[in-house]
DNA sequence: CCTAATTCCTAGTAAATCTATAGAATTTAC
DNA sequence: GTAAATTCTATAGATTTACTAGGAATTAGG
């Protein structure tokens, strides 16, 4: 499941895209726009940043604008920015790999190859969700 | 990710596969050859009995065994039981469905069609997992 | 009936994580 | 200088996780 910060982190990213070019989106429009708590927004926003999924200008009339194609912006991204892993254990991870410590014997773990499995075919479908096939739903 | 405890009850189911046709398995047996903390394993078992997937023998000589096969217990169904949905929000769940509550229109959340594909996708594929395939790599 | 071995049941607990909120520092436009 | 915004750091409360503890119930065998 996602956590709230990542459902929060799309439908800010989701809010975004839908802006004019050029517009810039103060914290607490895009609290309201998208239903998010705006404190907690408001770290969400500087982990997009830190991110590089979005921008920002800082003082009055600041806020924030997306700096990356709602074309490309997949769902895996947003989920391991916020979520980590989207494999079902580290073993099985690609970006956040470690070993088992439950695995006594050198040789794999048991459970490892079927959950790569998973993995990708997860992986797949998550590239495929775009912020922009998203928003023209 | 997998918790702790779906991860335990694949490998205890998987080391239960693994066992001669009419052999009883205390739990002490399973936790050492799976290496689980005991205690933790006996609520494990205790889960995996009322889930029907494992039955049990009471009092001396007692122990767990199998009670369906090994072909047609999938990763999903365990998934489900320990760890709930498979799909990423509960909006777009089939088996743990509940409505935003974030989401202010009437109309669909905005999420839940793209998370519905992902669900689909990650189904058919939990579903192509089964204590059986794992067992023969 | 007694004992040993086992499952079964209910609580409890320490640590981590999640979901925020608070408040102040910094930056910018005018 | 002031107002409006982002940025930063800390913290609090609730929930969840990963166990552990202790004992009741059940069963086999002597």
């Amino acid at each position: 499941m996602l956590s709230h910060k990542a459902k929060y982190a799309l439908k800010a990213l989701l809010y975004l895209a839908q802006q004019d070019e050029n517009h810039i989106s103060r914290t607490i429009e895009i609290a309201e726009g998208a239903n998010i708590p705006k404190k907690f927004l408001e770290q969400i926003l500087l982990d997009l940043k830190r991110g590089r999924f979005v921008s920002s200008k800082q003082g009055k009339f600041g806020g924030y604008y997306l700096i990356r194609s709602k074309n490309d912006i997949t769902l895996a991204e947003i989920h391991r920015l916020f979520d980590g892993a989207i494999a079902l254990l580290p073993c099985a991870s690609l970006n956040f790999y470690e070993p088992c410590s439950d695995c006594k014997t050198e040789e794999e773990c048991s459970l490892r190859h079927g959950l790569m499995i998973i993995r990708d075919e997860t992986l797949k479908a998550m590239q495929g969700i775009t912020i922009a096939s998203l928003v023209k739903k």
